[in-house]
Order: C-alpha cells, then structure tokens, then sequence
DNA sequence: GAAGCACTAGACAGTGATGTCTAGACAAAG
DNA sequence: CTTTGTCTAGACATCACTGTCTAGTGCTTC
C-alpha cells in the first residue's frame, strides 16, 4: 500500500513536461557524492546523467550551494535518524536492544555507510559540514547512550559503553573489509556480549539472525 | 654532518634566479592534498602559495599528472618504506619487533596517517591510485607477517596477527581521536599483548616509553 | 664582460563550469 | 481552444584553471 502511494505521488510529480523532478537531481547528485566526492557534483555532470538541460537546474534550485545544503540535510535525516529511530525501538532486555541497533548497520535500507563516509570527507573542507557531522555524532551518540541507560547502565557507563559501540563501528566502515553477511553475522554474538557486558540469549540471537537472512533475501 | 650535508645541498639548489625548487613544489602540493584533497591540488593554488609564477610549474613537471605521480609515489616511499623499515628491525623477542613497529606509528616522523587518509580518498576515484594503495597494504601486511614469523609463528598465524595489528591501527587512525601521547602509551602494554599473544617485558616496555617521550620532547 | 644555463614572468588560447535570461513546450483548468 | 502555470532548452557572459610560447633575469664559467 505505502508503496503504491509513493508510486502515484511519483507519477503525480512527472505530469506534464517534466524530465527530471527535483528528487531526481537530489538522486543523481547523492550517488556522485558517495563515489566521486563532492568536488565532483558538478551541476553539469548531474544534467548529462539525468539527460536533461543543465538550465534545468536552476527551477528547483537557487544555486550549487542550494543542491548541497539539501544533500547535507537529507544526510542527517537519513543516516542519523535511522540509528535514533533504532536506538529508540522498545526491548525487553538490553541485548535485544543493541540487536535492534545492529539491524539499521546491516539491512541495507538502513545506514548507508559510504555516503556517511562521503560526507566525512566533504567535512574536512567546509566548517559548515565540518559543525553539522560533529553534531550528528553527538546526535548518534546521546541515542545510543540512552538506550543503555534505559535499560539500567548508569550514565558514566552507558556513555562509554556508547563510544565503544560507535567508534567501533565507523572504524569497522573505514577498513571498507566487503565481509559477505553471513561473516558479519558470526561476530554479532561476540561483539554483544562486548558491548554489553552480559552473555547473549540463545532464542534473541536467532530470531535476529532469522530476521536478517529474510531482509538480505528480499533485497537480492 | 647528515643534516649539515643537506642544508649546503638546499642551499646549492637555490643558487641563482631559483625561487621554488622541485622539492618545493612537491611539499606543498602534498600540504593541499593532505588537507584540502587531490581536487584541490591545483597549479595556480600551488604557484600562489609559492608566491611563484604558474608557468614556472612547467620546468619541473610535464603537466598536473606528472605532478600527481611524484606525489603518489613519495607517499608510497615514505608511509609504505617506514613500516618495512620498521618491521625488518632485529629484536630479541617478538614484544621487542613489535614495539619497534610501533615506534613509526607514534612518532611524528614515522607513518604520517593524515597523508595515507588522503591518498585512500584520492584512490576512491583514481583507479591507478587504488591499485597503488591495495599494492602498499600487501606490502606492508606482508611486512608486518614477516616479522611475526621470523619470531616463530607459523605463517598462517602470522598473517592473521597482522591483519589485526595493521587493520586495528588504520581504523584507530579513521576515528581521528586526537588522544594525547600519554594516553596512547598507557594503551601500549594492551595491545601489545593482544597483538603477539605474550606477556609484556616490564624493561622492554619502560625502554619503549622513554625512548618515545624523548623523542616526543625533542619534537617540542 | 660575453655567452650559456637554469629558471621565471606574462601573454595567449582553449576548456569546462557557473549562473542569467528569454523563448518555448506541454499538461491542466477554464 | 485558449490561457495559465510549470518546467525545459539554448544562447550568453563570466570565471577559474590548464598548458604553450616567448622574452627575460640573474648566476656561472670561460
């Protein structure tokens, strides 16, 4: 049903003599993003990719710095709020928890780790992006926290405890090591014993591991 | 006598109507990779900073990729050659390899990480640089294997223990922590254990953080 | 002190990107 | 079937950067 209804917002957006609607350009630019940098998000490139008039552009936008602001944005929205909305997910216990998180790092409509890492190297160039990527991680971070705490960690350790988790795994995202799932799935039980300190449930684990193998399936 | 020896060098290089060397050229470009990125490495953003004319580039170099090469190839001599050097030197214990192995990593003429990030970033859109970049992690992997079994571990062992110790450190470097020296060091004894799977000498371990302090005074 | 060498400056043409302006195309509404 | 609103195409001016060419500067060497 919601699927339906975004397909007929789509087709509502491209009556008329529309080529490329404004999320078409959002589109196209994200993907260059993510595998050519921002340097390379070139108005220009971006027309040719979506076969329309460069000129275009210029009816959804004000300017380039417009297109990247919302690049920006949509950012945050997407990678930070899928990790609160995660965090935030109700569990009886706090393994089951920390599996939620899991879930938003492996399914693939979940965190999206090379555009998250995209714009970590546009930060390195703009103060702006630089400000909004520290106060994503503080964002991502307090959430992560919370979920320890709400499941009875003192605030000392559920921050540290929420470091750990964190740090972890944006490194794990920097080595970029392309793990097949089923590698990445053998490690969750160690590292939730890690970063919970409490050994993990048999019956927790495999409704996870169940769950996860049915989304990779219906993704492939 | 070594630095002296380098010094008349310079000077005789700067003899006559020179303004900017090669060298001179080449260090600054580098200072704009590492942190503005290969996009910005540009010859009129060099020359100015050089307070140099433009087409005083093309004496040097053949054109921007020549540049770029050069570039490419001192970061492969340098970060790459450090951690040879450093893995083939002789130790009594493998504790003692590993600490030498260390060495490059903490002190500030060793491995310079901010460069190796800005090459990785660099290689995401260069696949010439992607394949220098994948050659130079075998390289040093294979380094870092051959000290471990020229300490007595079998070579499958010793390929595994490298990978941790080589992935643990780039992905130490990837989350960018700005922890002081002291912090670093205290870490030291625990991964050291970890990394070898032995004990640490307490005469080893105090020989290290000396030698380190000093040289991290020294730098001051 | 004249010639040659090593390097530099400035002018020029070309390219690719940005942003503006105007005319036009096309569906929807009247 | 004409008008309106929404979007597109193409022309234009401008800018930043590249690479080439030529003249020139200032040591060095004889």
């Amino acid at each position: 049903m919601a699927s339906n209804l975004a397909a007929s917002d789509v087709e509502a957006a491209r009556t008329g003599n529309i080529k490329a609607t404004r999320e078409d350009w959002i589109d196209a630019s994200r993907d260059i993003l993510i595998d050519q940098g921002v340097e390379q998000v070139k108005i220009l490139t971006v027309s040719e990719r979506l076969g329309v008039s460069r000129s275009s552009f210029y009816w959804y936008f004000r300017d380039r710095a417009d297109l990247l602001d919302h690049l920006l944005q949509a950012w945050e929205e997407g990678n930070t709020g899928v990790i609160q909305r995660h965090a935030a997910m109700p569990a009886e216990t706090i393994t089951a928890a920390v599996l939620n998180l899991f879930r938003c790092f492996i399914e693939p409509d979940g965190f999206n780790h090379r555009l998250d890492f995209a714009v970590r190297e546009w930060a390195r160039r703009s103060q702006p992006v630089q400000d909004a990527v520290a106060r994503s991680d503080q964002t991502r971070l307090a959430a992560i926290a919370g979920l320890f705490e709400r499941h009875g960690y003192d605030p000392l350790e559920a921050t540290s405890r929420a470091r750990i988790l964190y740090y972890m795994q944006i490194g794990y995202y920097a080595l970029d090591l392309q793990e097949p799932a089923e590698t990445r799935l053998a490690n969750v039980p160690g590292y939730l014993e890690g970063f919970t300190g409490k050994p993990a449930d048999r019956r927790e684990l495999a409704a996870f591991t169940t769950h996860i193998r049915q989304v990779l399936r219906g993704a492939t």
